[in-house]
DNA sequence: TTTATATCTTGATATTTATCAAATTGCAAA
DNA sequence: TTTGCAATTTGATAAATATCAAGATATAAA
């Protein structure tokens, strides 16, 4: 890596937790590579050779069953995958690809489980991260269980405009599609949905949403700190 | 706790996996209580008191939200919950009652974070114990979202059939009620699957469950594991 | 610009799952 | 045993979501 990658890459948290001097040890057999949309960056059932950090663009988490498939997760930068499977040792269970084009950083799985053996500061940043994806997954698990599609695309769309300035209108971050996938529904669900969002005063135009009536939103959305996760 | 306790308490692996010196230390403020059935043993949005291990009966972990409420698993001996709570030091996001009548050891939070800052290895356990938990929400997460009702509950059949040593006749774990709950379905649909399974040479009376063709189910099932769990 | 292609929307319909109500069965305490 | 309650089943129906097939629209490359 050339030096300014290392600042940059410094920057990230976890990277950032490790002691100054086994940084170079993490750092030694990474990659910080750029990819072009819809790369594949791992599949799932494969062995867990990197840890993945997103510097850049965003990636979508995906898993794929007889001829079905599901989105798991879309990341921003910052956020890192299988983790789990890289400190398991085990098979990924995901599948993950590029959306729009991305910088990732990946670093050895073998230098991330040997720095985690010696350096106990890492080692604490690393299992805080765990059991924060522990609680992403499990908020996930009950928005899909406990929510119908229309409340969770309302969630979303209340969580995405706080986190945004509270500005009451923004545009999508990702295709329409990809928002579906991130719901759990087909995007003619999201279409019509957002059809039937109309009546609570959301307008939709492309990418472009406005929201002129938050309240009433919110009130059919009943936000739950212990379902909606920060986005990212 | 009495000694013939610390003799079992040592068993569970988390707490073997701190050193000798240490255990007094995580066991000083512990309990081993025994609790009846129905007893709700944490309610989610609370502060983490305790980190809880069932050391014998069944306890089920479930989430209210409005007025549904959504089972996200049950556990057996030896199995640990709320860990991720514990170690962010973040409330509960999720409730637990006890089944069938249970003892849990219950150890103060602040004892395992203490010792997780001294004990590299008990951190090592902690961190992997977190792993395989984050593992097994996200696979539950696939079964939800991947397969159907149907196949949930063959899937179901085929790995607690094998993990109870393949014998193709077997006695329910727990009520239907409950393993209704456990697929994320209504008990009147898994009665009806049921029915459905009958086609697939599958007898139930009561809790007694035969497999009479087993090939026929696998193939409606297709385990995979990526996404079937050990049962615990 | 223009065109090719992918995305998005809409209509029609099928599947899946939930809900409600009413038996029925099982089981445990008296 | 008998009684009473909870669990389970079954029928009827509703609600939620998916699928398939066109169109319509947007977007990016030429």
């Amino acid at each position: 890596m050339r030096p300014e990658e290392f600042d940059l890459v410094g920057s990230v948290s976890l990277i950032a937790a490790a002691a100054e001097e086994h940084r170079p040890q993490l750092l030694r057999g990474a990659f910080l590579q750029r990819f072009p949309a819809h790369v594949e960056l791992i599949r799932e059932g494969e062995p867990p050779d990197f840890l993945h950090i997103v510097v850049e663009g965003q990636v979508e988490l995906f898993s794929r069953y007889r001829d079905r498939e599901t989105t798991v997760g879309v990341l921003g930068p910052g956020s890192s995958f299988i983790l789990a499977a890289v400190v398991l040792d085990k098979p990924y269970l995901k599948s993950a690809r590029v959306l729009s084009s991305a910088r990732i950083l990946m670093v050895p799985s073998e230098a991330i489980r040997a720095i985690f053996d010696i350096d106990a500061g890492f080692a604490r940043a690393l299992t805080r991260e765990l059991a924060q994806a522990y609680r992403g997954v499990l908020k996930e698990l009950k928005n899909q269980k406990l929510r119908s599609s229309l409340e969770r695309t309302a969630a979303w769309l209340v969580r995405f405009n706080a986190e945004t300035g509270g500005l009451n209108q923004f545009d999508l971050p990702f295709d329409k599609k990809v928002l579906a996938g991130r719901l759990g529904i087909a995007p003619e669900v999201l279409s019509r949905t957002f059809v039937t969002l109309q009546s609570y005063r959301v307008r939709v135009a492309g990418r472009r949403i406005h929201i002129e009536d938050l309240a009433s939103l919110t009130k059919l959305a009943s936000p739950d700190n212990l379902i909606d996760d920060p986005l990212a």
